[in-house]
DNA sequence: AAGTAGGAAGCCT
DNA sequence: AGGCTTCCTACTT
């Protein structure tokens, strides 16, 4: 079914455990409650604007809830629910135009909502295709590619390990089974990964209808820088250690909850969480052994060599760029 | 217990 | 040969 997409659809929107990355903080809570209407509006939607609000970028939460203001449309033929069985899914043609309610101008804040979205998506894939150095569309994807996407979604979404069970299939397999071949597999968590893995289908097939048609007219503020940059930096060459730390420094969002900066002008960070970038790295370099005893020691090659350094007061887990962007 | 430091050897491209 | 990775011992926080 997943390769008909006449109608754009994004599993992703109902999939709980896309806000399950974040921290539930008093703060965050009451972004939560600002976001009530859109959850009212479109079930499951919330849970990714939520996970933007955790964004440093404050212009986020402007932007949501005046859309929630805008978007106070019923959705009465879908009931909220906790668990949701299948994929609810963001139609643009048919999805929720009330009648009587002024309608363009709904029309457009909910496309600005969806775009926005859509482009969390997109940037969260890209994200992980850099740091698995996998490409962005399954299909292309060989065993190791699978395996890899495997072990990263279940470590995103704190799922049960499931690898085993997808061993020896191609990207091309995995885009042609069915939920239900995927839950036979894996009974816990096949259906969730068949959702993450829609996503996916669904961004690969965005993009090349975005790069096909001119991109002003998709509509999708996204298309472009996102998906045409080419890589900005490491194309081909193996990456090394201090360009990946560097990677996840610049992308506070995704990774600022194990490695952060302190002083940027300095250069200096703190990994908060050595285990998870040690995982990380592992996961990068194919290296499922990494951890921080080996990464560190990596990392103490780059003192002789003048790329990272012990601050001048040494604390622990606390490192020096020599020289800062 | 976890992090820091650096020698030594092995692996991979 | 370079850039780690793996393993290890000694030392510090």
């Amino acid at each position: 079914s997943g390769t008909n997409m006449s109608s754009f659809n994004l599993p992703v929107m109902s999939n709980p455990m896309y806000g399950s990355r974040m921290g539930m903080t008093d703060n965050s809570f009451t972004l939560l409650e600002r976001t009530r209407a859109l959850e009212r509006g479109i079930p499951g939607l919330y849970l990714s604007c939520f996970d933007m609000l955790l964004t440093e970028d404050a212009t986020w939460v402007v932007k949501v809830s005046e859309a929630s203001q805008t978007l106070a449309m019923p959705m009465n033929r879908m009931e909220p629910r906790e668990e949701p069985e299948q994929c609810p899914v963001i139609d643009s043609q048919e999805q929720g135009l009330s009648p009587g309610l002024g309608g363009q101008e709904e029309e457009r804040s909910l496309e600005q909502v969806q775009s926005m979205v859509v482009g969390e998506v997109l940037k969260d894939i890209e994200t992980a295709c850099k740091l698995l150095n996998i490409t962005p569309d399954p299909i292309e994807w060989n065993t190791g590619n699978v395996q890899k996407w495997l072990l990263w979604t279940e470590h995103l979404y704190k799922l049960p390990h499931a690898g085993k069970a997808f061993q020896e299939l191609t990207g091309k397999d995995l885009c042609a089974m069915s939920e239900e071949e995927f839950r036979q597999r894996s009974p816990q968590c096949g259906d969730t990964l068949h959702a993450h893995l829609d996503i996916w289908k669904s961004a690969a097939w965005m993009k090349e209808r975005c790069s096909v048609g001119d991109p002003k007219t998709t509509g999708w503020f996204v298309g472009e820088e996102l998906w045409s940059e080419a890589d900005s930096s490491s194309s081909g060459q193996p990456i090394h250690l201090w360009q990946f730390l560097r990677e996840l420094l610049l992308k506070p969002h995704n990774y600022g909850r194990c490695i952060r900066w302190l002083n940027k002008e300095k250069g200096i960070f703190k990994i908060e969480d050595s285990a998870h970038v040690a995982r990380l790295w592992g996961m990068r370099k194919n290296r499922p052994a990494m951890n921080y005893d080996k990464l560190s020691r990596s990392i103490r090659q780059y003192y002789k060599k003048g790329i990272i350094r012990k601050p001048d007061v040494s604390q622990r887990l606390v490192y020096q760029f020599v020289h800062p962007v």
